[in-house]
Parts: structure tokens; C-alpha cells; sequence
RNA sequence: GGUCCGGUGGCCGAGUGGUCAGGCAAGGGUCUGCAAAACCCUCUACGGCGGUUCAAUUCCGCCCCGGACCUCCA
């Protein structure tokens, strides 16, 4: 059994895991900042973290998954200003599009989903701990991390401070101490969100939510911490200035875990291209295109880039369709439970060398394949190999491990049925498809033909076999 | 410019110091009244140049190309 381990950002390599209470891991990963619709590449984290969520609930007594909202922030203000939307309407709308949208993508709900405006408590007693112990200090209303106090900033994102000296943009603020100095509390005008501090009326910077919400949630320190590659520098980075130096602890999360950034068709996902790509884009192309985003998504490894392409949706639609007429067919799982057990854990390995998706993919296909032999015929003798087992051929065997190891990637989670024939109402293919019987037993073979080459016309593909015919939608 | 990560067959995409990735597409076959599905076969690649090694796509160096980040709201 191949020992479970992750690449760790913050050492640069993979290291086995093991959680600070076996009985129990904690995971924090940052959540959107809701002022507009999700976008694909809000949606790979989710979807990447929802699987680890899924293997460590397997493989661990208890796991809490927690995923902050971000509901305020400068955007939204902004959003807000120049729509007239207040920002309460604006963070609740796209706080349920949000939901909506990840649900659709086949994500599970994290154990819990703070938001900043409902954490503020925290995120002051976090500041004020901070400014005790002398690593912030007040400048003209402002409260600032200085980050000279902390030697060990840098660590993360691998940079020393001279390098981000030597890249501070021209505009610093005067009253910095030192350029590399980021807010923890500004200021906040009578029109702007504000509440009441120490230091007066004002906001949180970026940073102190996720130290405050990850520490009121998951305590001090904690066992992973993911979110986006891009976030490394400096969200990441300043999350682990202020924990540490606020808790006096050696690190803030054992494990720091960051995926890919997304691309489209080759390029940066952009506005000012033109090829800015919401959730909401995909799902409207049909009903499969939630799962099949989510296959794609699970079909690179979540630390490469992905560069998503509408022929590459088409492709993870053309596969779960032969998944589900797969499993549309496979019978009952027969009492095997060993074997099944052995055939899931084999195809499951591969997720827990730093959650490789796609070899774990590779392995369900081969199962997919070992219920085709058996169920329909031929041979299996080419997948036994690659798996070295000499597992029964045995029909609804493989579906049945199938089923367990696809819940885990939280894939063909829909019914059969449904997804190759959809929900509408389908009486007149039925009667077509008697009809089509009648002629068949007839052997009236021009019209039989007939009959189909009608359906074909309107997306119907019939399929005969032994327990009679069946259909699906092109 | 700095730091980091990549370059695999028509496309996507794992992995490995030497005997199999896989998927999609394409071609051929088995099966079928004809089909569809399924299964089988074919297509045998690892950016360039050096180096280490009995052996490198896999390790090392250099180069080329691509991408990410380089802060407090552009």
C-alpha cells in the first residue's frame, strides 16, 4: 500500500502525511470573494480540495473541511458603487450563485463556511495580539504587519525580503516602516463598510480573515492549507506571518497544498480577451456539462496547468457517456466483497501519491473495461496484466468497485438511466421502439430500418441486445 | 530583471534509469439481418545540445520555448 503523501509548498516536495491528531484532520482552504459569478478558475480549487476532502474522509475517522467567504472587500465596494446594488443584496446573491454553481460541479459542502463580515471579533483580537507582541503597529489610522519582525518571512512563497524589497512598486505608502509592510486594519469612510476597533472606525486588510477564521474554526495551527497557486504570494505568504507570529507557533499549517492555474483554449483566462469563462458558461451547454467540467478538471494533475478547451468538455462527455452505458448495463454486485474492495483500493492508490486524478482515471477506465468483458465479452487479460491480479470476470464485479471509486472523485454520481436518456418525456420512442420490434419480427427489414434512421434523425441511437433494445440521446 | 514550474505520439495526459501507461481521434477486425455498443489489433512519443552510465524520455549542466508569481486594488 503505497504510503499517503503530498507535495507541500512549503518545503518543495512530497512528504508522507500524517495529521496532528490522528483522529481527526483539518483542512483550510480559501474560499471566493463574492462580488461576481464564479469563474472556471475559482472552480478548480473547489473541485480539487473536494476530492482530498473525499479521500481523507475515507481514510480518517473524522476530517473538517473549512471554506471561508470573503464578503468584504474593496471589489465588492466597487461592484456596489457603480451597480447601486447594495453590498448586503450583492455578497448574499453570489454567495447562493456560488453554492449553486459548486453543487452543479458535483462539490460536496464544506464542514464549515465562515465569512469575514461574521468573524470581524476575531480578526481585531488577532490584530491587537499582534500589535502586543510587536510585530504591527499603528500608522495614521492604518494598522500594519511589519514584517521585519518576523524572520521567517518569505519562507513560504521563497523569496527573501531583500527580493521583495528590491520589487516593491514605486507607491509606498509613506507611513510604511518598511515596503514589505501590509495592512491588517485601514480605515473606513462613513459610505463604506466599517466597524468599530480600537484604531477607529474601519476594515479588515485581505490577509487577517483567513488567520482569524482558520483559527476560530481549525485552531492555531492545523494540518493543511490549500487554495490557488496565485495566492502563494503574498495572501499565503502574510496568512503565515500573522498566525505565527501571532500564536508564537513554528508553522501555521503543516501541509500547504496549491493547484494549477486554469487557462482557456491557450490563453489567460481574461476579460480584456474576451475569453472569460464563468460556471455558469459551462452549465448551460447541457446537463452534462457540470460532471463533465469536473471529469475534466480531474483528468490533469491538479498542480499542472490545465488549459480547458470546449473539444476537451466534448471529450469528458464522450467518456462519462460510455461510463454510464456502462453501468446502465452492469448488473447487481455479486457477493464478492473482498474482491471489490481490492479492485476500488487498487484504483484509489494512485490518489494518495499526492492525488494523481488522472492515473486514478486510468484505473476506473480499466474497471470500466473488466465490466464491458463481462458483461458483453472479450477479454481481460490486458487489464488483469496492468493491475498483476488474476480477479474474477464476474458481471457487475468491477461496476460495483467502480461506483465506490467514483464516488471518491465524486463522478458519475447521476442515475444511468437519466443521463443517456434524459428526463423528458420519451413515450414516442418507446412506441417507436415496439414498432420497430413489430417489423423486426416481421422481417420487414426496410421498414425496421426506417423506424431508426427516424430516430437517428433526432438523436436517438438504439442499441439491440440480448434483454431486448435499449436507447440513449447522441 | 528576480523567483518558481513545465515542455511526452494527430489531440489530451500519467509515469519511469533498461521489458505496458491510459483516453480521444484515425484505420483494420470480431460480433450484428443492418447497425450501435462492447472487445481485439494498428498508429510505439518523450524540446535542443552536451555530460554521467553497460543503458536516459527518466539523473546533471547549458540553451530554446511556454506558463505562474513579484503586495496593500491595477
Amino acid at each position: 500500500m503505497t504510503e499517503l503523501q503530498f507535495h507541500n509548498s512549503l518545503t518543495r516536495g512530497k512528504e508522507g502525511f500524517a495529521p496532528i491528531d490522528p483522529a481527526h484532520v483539518r483542512i483550510y482552504v480559501c474560499g471566493p470573494t463574492v462580488y461576481d459569478l464564479a469563474h472556471l478558475g475559482n472552480a478548480r480549487p473547489v473541485i480539487v480540495f473536494d476530492v482530498l476532502a473525499r479521500l481523507l474522509r475515507r481514510l480518517f475517522p473524522r476530517v473538517t473541511y473549512v471554506r471561508n467567504i470573503t464578503d468584504v472587500d474593496d471589489k465588492i465596494n466597487a461592484r456596489a458603487l457603480e451597480s447601486g446594488e447594495t453590498i448586503e443584496a450583492i455578497t448574499a446573491r453570489t454567495t447562493a450563485d456560488f453554492h449553486r454553481d459548486m453543487a452543479a460541479l458535483g462539490n460536496l459542502p464544506p464542514d464549515a463556511e465562515p465569512r469575514a463580515t461574521q468573524s470581524i471579533a476575531p480578526m481585531i483580537a488577532l490584530i491587537e495580539r499582534l500589535i502586543a507582541r510587536g510585530h504591527a503597529y499603528v500608522a495614521e489610522g492604518h494598522v500594519l504587519f511589519a514584517v521585519a519582525s518576523f524572520p521567517d518571512y518569505g519562507a513560504l512563497s521563497g523569496r527573501s525580503t531583500e527580493e521583495l524589497q528590491a520589487g516593491a512598486r514605486v507607491d509606498v505608502a509613506p507611513y510604511k516602516r518598511d515596503p514589505g509592510d501590509f495592512v491588517l486594519w485601514k480605515p473606513s469612510p462613513p459610505e463604506l463598510p466599517g466597524w468599530d476597533s480600537p484604531w477607529g472606525r474601519g476594515r479588515p486588510g485581505w490577509h487577517i480573515e483567513c488567520s482569524a477564521m482558520s483559527w476560530q474554526a481549525l485552531g492555531e495551527v492545523f494540518d493543511i492549507h490549500g487554495g490557488g497557486h496565485d495566492l502563494i504570494f503574498p495572501h499565503h505568504e502574510n496568512e503565515v506571518a500573522q498566525s505565527r507570529c501571532a500564536f508564537g507557533t513554528p508553522v501555521m499549517a503543516n501541509l500547504w497544498m496549491h493547484n494549477g492555474m486554469l487557462r482557456v483554449e491557450g490563453e489567460k483566462m481574461s476579460k480584456s480577451l474576451g475569453n472569460f469563462l464563468t460556471v455558469r458558461d459551462i452549465l448551460g451547454r447541457g446537463a452534462w456539462a457540470g460532471e463533465a467540467f469536473r471529469l475534466l478538471v480531474l483528468k490533469t494533475h491538479y498542480r499542472q496547468a490545465l488549459d480547458f478547451t470546449f473539444a476537451g468538455l466534448d471529450e469528458a462527455k464522450a467518456e462519462l457517456d460510455d461510463d454510464y452505458a456502462m453501468l446502465a448495463r452492469a448488473p447487481a454486485a455479486p457477493e464478492l466483497p473482498a474482491v471489490q474492495a481490492e479492485m476500488a483500493e487498487w484504483a484509489l492508490e494512485p490518489l494518495r501519491d499526492d492525488l494523481n486524478t488522472p492515473l486514478a482515471l486510468t484505473r476506473l477506465r480499466d474497471l470500466r473495461t473488466l465490466e464491458n468483458v463481462a458483461s458483453v465479452g472479450g477479454s481481460a487479460t490486458a487489464v488483469l496484466h496492468r493491475a498483476g491480479r488474476n480477479w474474477p470476470v464476474v458481471p457487475g464485479l468491477a461496476a460495483a468497485a467502480f461506483r465506490e471509486v467514483a464516488e471518491v472523485l465524486g463522478l458519475a454520481a447521476s442515475e444511468p438511466r437519466r443521463w443517456l436518456q434524459g428526463a423528458e418525456d420519451t413515450g414516442w420512442i418507446e412506441a417507436a421502439i415496439a414498432a420497430r420490434l413489430a417489423a423486426r419480427r416481421a422481417r420487414d427489414w426496410a421498414e425496421a430500418d426506417r423506424i431508426r434512421a427516424d430516430l437517428t434523425a433526432r438523436g436517438i441511437t438504439l442499441e439491440d441486445g440480448p434483454q431486448g433494445t435499449t436507447w440513449r440521446r447522441a
